[in-house]
DNA sequence: CGTTTTTGACCTGCGC
DNA sequence: GCGCAGGTCAAAAACG
């Protein structure tokens, strides 16, 4: 596990994470269940807006995606939630969403996707 | 008992 | 070279 971090670290910094993706949505709780295992491994606190911001990763093994989940700076009823990279496994709930792997759960507010970088 | 969460400290990249 | 901002780690506690 200690070695496969420095893989995956060093991996980050020399080759492209793969793509990455941020959603924008209207809720009031930050913590949704995408199908996947999240562990929170960091929490900061942005500048640009007084709440602190929530890091996140793939709980399975060999899995390297990175979750980060900030709140809007003016609205705090909007959530930020942007993905890096892709699942290298099938969603442990993959069963939820019948066969169509849905990203978006249903019932959440898509209001806009770009890319931050 | 194994795993996750929590939190502050540490490291790195970028700008000046 | 230094400072800032952001991102990550790692130890102990908490939780099932």
């Amino acid at each position: 596990m200690d070695v496969i971090k420095r893989e995956e670290r060093k991996k980050n910094k020399n080759e492209d994470i793969g793509f990455r993706v941020a959603f924008r949505t209207k809720s009031a709780i930050e913590i949704m269940d995408d199908g996947f295992k999240w562990r929170k491994y960091g929490k900061k606190k942005v500048k640009n807006s007084p709440h602190p911001r929530n890091y996140y990763r793939c709980a399975s093994r060999g899995c390297f995606v990175k979750k980060r989940v900030e709140r809007d700076s003016t609205d705090a009823s909007f959530v930020i939630t942007t993905y890096d990279g892709t699942h290298n496994h099938q969603s442990p709930c993959v069963l939820y969403y019948n066969q169509t792997p849905l990203l978006v759960p249903t019932g959440w507010t898509l209001q806009a996707s770009h890319d931050p970088s």
